[in-house]
DNA sequence: TGAGATGATTTTGG
DNA sequence: CCAAAATCATCTCA
């Protein structure tokens, strides 16, 4: 850098050009001393001008020189290159493309000028688009790999995935047995998921690794002829990376909704609903309608049932929900089981024999509580 | 195979 | 937050 600054105390020309097209203060204290090289200076100034003025149609005309060799002139006399740069485009030029170019590409002060240029070129048009090009780590992003970490897609290989699903299938409720079978089956079909998932990722990861160098040697190759700084190269790196996990996005959303779609279909506690056995809905309805009053089990009440019936408490909750609500809705249609059970209870609580009855009166409804139907504590309706 | 039963989940209301 | 009510999804059985 500190040739750099040395030279530019000497860049007439181009110091003016910085300030006009950048601003920069400093650029004005800079051209003050001005050096010996100057004439060189504007020499070479008013070369690159005029490769920058040229179309490309007439560059390339230049490079044959033979075609039109009394156009050319001969002159290697730098002070030819005196006159304005548009000027050169349309009257003859003293070198030919090629030569021009070389003599550039050796001059002592290419290295200079480049770095100046690849300065205004950074002042200019990167931060344009900078601006625009500001990259927050993506929320959507963070919320796919959030989830797939928890899934157990993405992440350490056994631990997080089978972690999460018997956490899961605990949460279901299942009976041990069937849960275990489903279990590895889902199991088998999340590694499947899994594996496909890190397959692609490694396929995308390598393509966008091998893009990036490519790109990157092509750019360092270039930067020989044109102004490219490494920020510059930086960026495009950030934008490959930029659109290469946008692609990446997709894939992890595509996983998330296969994942998802597993899980529903093995995990939801309805696809696999299984009756309770006769035993356990014989406890919860002797309980139920020897509470008709209040069929409300306490918490303690409702883990002695769910022991009782091998289920679970909130097993025993949704059960007496249902429950609640499909005998309020329909008193009459549980009125013959409500009888049983009225007398079953009373026949244990008086603990005599009883005798079967078939009588159905209508029940009545009690107190606060749920309509009952009438019975006598022998067991008589 | 379809209607009703039933366990689970979601929505609603206090 | 809890229970009621509505709804869903599966099971059972004629």
């Amino acid at each position: 850098m500190d040739d750099q600054t040395r030279m530019l105390t000497g860049l007439t020309g181009l110091a003016g050009l910085a300030q006009a097209d950048v601003g920069d203060p400093d650029s004005v204290r800079k051209q003050q001393s001005l050096g010996q090289p100057q004439q060189d200076i504007g020499d070479i100034l008013q070369q690159i001008m005029a490769i920058t003025d040229e179309s490309l149609d007439e560059a390339q005309a230049r490079c044959w020189p033979e075609e039109s060799p009394a156009h050319w002139g001969g002159s290697d006399d730098p002070t030819e290159g005196g006159r304005a740069g548009g000027g050169m485009a349309g009257g003859g030029l003293p070198l030919n493309f090629q030569h021009r170019k070389h003599a550039l590409n050796c001059h002592r002060m290419k290295p200079a000028l480049f770095s100046v240029l690849c300065e205004i070129k950074e002042k200019t048009v990167l931060s344009i688009r900078g601006v625009q090009e500001e990259d927050p780590p993506d929320p959507q992003i963070m919320r796919l790999d959030n989830m797939l970490l928890a899934e157990g897609v993405s992440g350490p290989e056994k631990g997080g995935g089978s972690a999460a699903a018997a956490a899961a299938a605990a949460a279901a409720g299942g009976s041990p047995t069937d849960s275990s079978i489903e279990h590895s089956d889902y199991r088998a079909k999340l590694a499947q998921i899994r594996q496909i998932y890190h397959s692609e990722l490694e396929k995308y990861e390598q393509a966008c690794s091998e893009f990036t160098n490519h790109v990157m040697n092509l750019l360092r190759e270039q930067s020989r002829t044109r102004p490219i700084s490494p920020k510059e190269i930086e960026r495009m790196v950030a934008i490959i990376h930029r659109k290469f996990s946008s692609i990446q996005m997709q894939l992890k959303q595509s996983t998330c909704e296969a994942v998802m779609i597993l899980r529903s279909r093995f995990l939801d506690a309805r696809r696999k609903r299984r009756n309770f056995n006769k035993q356990a809905t014989e406890v919860l309805n002797e309980y139920f309608y020897s509470h008709l009053s209040n069929p409300y089990p306490s918490e303690e009440a409702k883990e002695e049932l769910a022991k009782k019936c091998a289920i679970t408490v909130s097993q025993v909750s949704n059960w007496f929900g249902n429950k609640r609500i499909r005998y309020k809705k329909n008193i009459g249609k549980f009125q013959e089981e409500a009888n049983l059970y009225a007398v079953k209870t009373a026949v244990d609580a008086a603990n005599v024999s009883a005798q079967a009855s078939q009588a159905n009166s209508p029940a009545t409804p009690n107190s606060g509580g749920y309509p009952a139907p009438c019975y006598t504590p022998d067991g008589r309706l």
